[in-house]
RNA sequence: CGGGGUGUAGCGUAGCCCGGUAUCGCGUCUGCUUUGGGAGCAGAAGGUCGUAGGUUCGAAUCCUGCCACCCCGACCA
């Protein structure tokens, strides 16, 4: 626990691993390409999908659940889809196991359990989805459909990296459905636009909005548009994406619905997703080699307080004279963490967070127990000063937005000072 | 999927070339002393050497298959 990270001078991608191992946020399954995310990454995750969540039903989308399987017939229809994920999908041929009559203990696939037709566990859901808004839509009344799932897909990549490209992901995808090509566009736009959004505002990720070329473009879409930001390895990382699919997926599934005027025309599609990578892009835009830099608006622990004391005694003090502080931040929606753990030193305990990003620490003792003070250090900067415990709630409150700010402006800083024009791909 | 590398206690490692069941550090446990930046001393526990075969009197060590992870390349959110 005790070592140090590699530098991200001497070997980004070991850096990159080692702190996300190092700071608790998910490690290897023993499941190829797949990770478990654990408790201390996952409430990251959880607070983005909160706040995306939350975007998205006031942009007027509702959530929904589809399946995990995909017949193969379904996943043929739309061809340039189809090709585009051939190769990287998990095939489920069979429905039983059965004990191996040759080695006991042993089970086998029984073969009389065949699959008339296979099933692909999604590596996208659009085939699926559209084959279900067939039977939902037959008019323009029906239209449009704003819907938004949040599921794990699976796409058997060959080589993975923890949160940046594992088999299995999860993700949320939304899947619309149009009476026109323009009503289709604009929400195309409106997603990426919340996307941004959500990068710069709770992320505190600078991002550039953009299109993807033919050859990059998602398969079965006619345009797909796409949120880059840049990590500090001097890489674009893409970090989330909204197609517009035309009537591809109306025509493959035969979706069409009369308008107003009498016609009966094929719905217009958009789809548009953001998934787990997303940890990978926030950790790699903020964090240094101490550890992670998160900001406030994703951490899960705001602020830590660090009693520092000598026998039960003099921790119960403090216990009881830090309260009135805890109890004003929490009212003001600050998560706090109050450490008393025993078997941990002060000294290990400030490392820990800073590994961990927590954005605050408030540090108190004999000395301050005396002048009535409290140390902040924040973790974004690294500076440290002692302050009144009178009016402490307030200053976190402001010292948060300012770190949420300053974060932003050092990722924006560096990112406009790696831009280069090329005019050639 | 192509090329290269690694797998030995919870973690990181020595030993492998030249076969004789295993080294060191961190962590863990117990006790005492400590506590404002990853504590000190003393003692203790913990290992089917990734896995399955093969060679051998004997395999962590030699041979073969398989699995996993890391790095580079192609592909992708």
């Amino acid at each position: 626990m005790a070592e140090k990270l590699t530098t991200r001078a001497t070997d980004y991608s070991k850096w990159y691993n080692e702190l996300v191992i190092n700071a608790d946020l998910a490690e290897h399954s023993a499941v190829r390409g797949c990770m478990v995310i654990k408790p201390y990454g996952f409430a990251i995750w959880e607070k983005m999908r909160d706040a995306l969540d939350k975007m998205f039903k006031d942009t007027g989308h509702q959530n929904a659940y589809f399946p995990l399987f995909v017949p193969r017939s379904f996943l043929e229809k739309e061809e340039g889809h189809a090709e585009g994920f051939a190769k990287e999908c998990a095939v489920v041929t069979h429905y039983r196991l059965k004990v191996n009559p040759d080695e006991k203990g042993k089970l086998m696939v029984d073969s009389e359990s065949k699959l008339e037709e296979e099933l692909i566990v999604r590596p996208t859901s659009e085939a699926i989805i559209w084959n279900t808004y067939k039977g939902w839509i037959q008019s323009y009344r029906d239209l449009p459909i704003l819907i938004n799932q949040w599921a794990n897909v699976v796409r058997w990549e060959m080589r993975t990296r923890l949160f940046l490209r594992t088999a299995e992901f999860l993700w949320q995808e939304g899947h619309t459905a149009h009476s026109t090509a323009q009503e289709a566009i604009a929400e195309t736009k409106q997603m990426l636009e919340v996307y941004a959004d959500f990068a710069e505002r709770f992320m505190a990720m600078p991002v550039i909005k953009g299109s993807k070329s033919e050859s990059e473009r998602f398969a079965g879409a006619l345009d797909t548009m796409c949120i880059e930001a840049l990590m500090q390895d001097g890489k674009a990382l893409q970090a989330g994406t909204s197609h517009f699919l035309g009537q591809n997926f109306a025509k493959a599934f035969d979706v069409k619905f009369t308008s107003k005027e009498g016609v009966l025309d094929y719905v217009w599609a958009t789809s548009w997703g953001v998934s787990t990578r997303l940890m990978g892009a926030l950790i790699m835009t903020h964090s240094d080699d101490q550890g992670l830099r998160l900001p406030p608006m994703l951490a899960p622990i705001h602020v830590v307080i660090v009693p520092i004391y000598k026998g039960e005694e003099q921790l119960a003090m403090i216990s009881e004279k830090i309260q009135p502080l805890m109890s004003e931040l929490r009212a003001k929606g600050i998560t706090v963490k109050y450490d008393n753990d025993d078997t941990k030193r002060s000294g290990w305990k400030f490392a820990e967070y800073e590994l961990k990003g927590v954005p605050v620490r408030v540090a108190i003792g004999p000395k301050d127990m005396e002048n009535g003070t409290i140390e902040i250090a924040r973790r974004d900067n690294g500076t440290k000063q002692t302050i009144p415990m009178a009016g402490a709630a307030e200053l976190i409150q402001h010292l948060l937005d300012e770190i949420q700010k300053n974060l932003f402006d050092q990722a924006l800083a560096h990112r406009d000072s790696h831009i280069t024009e090329v005019n050639t791909y």
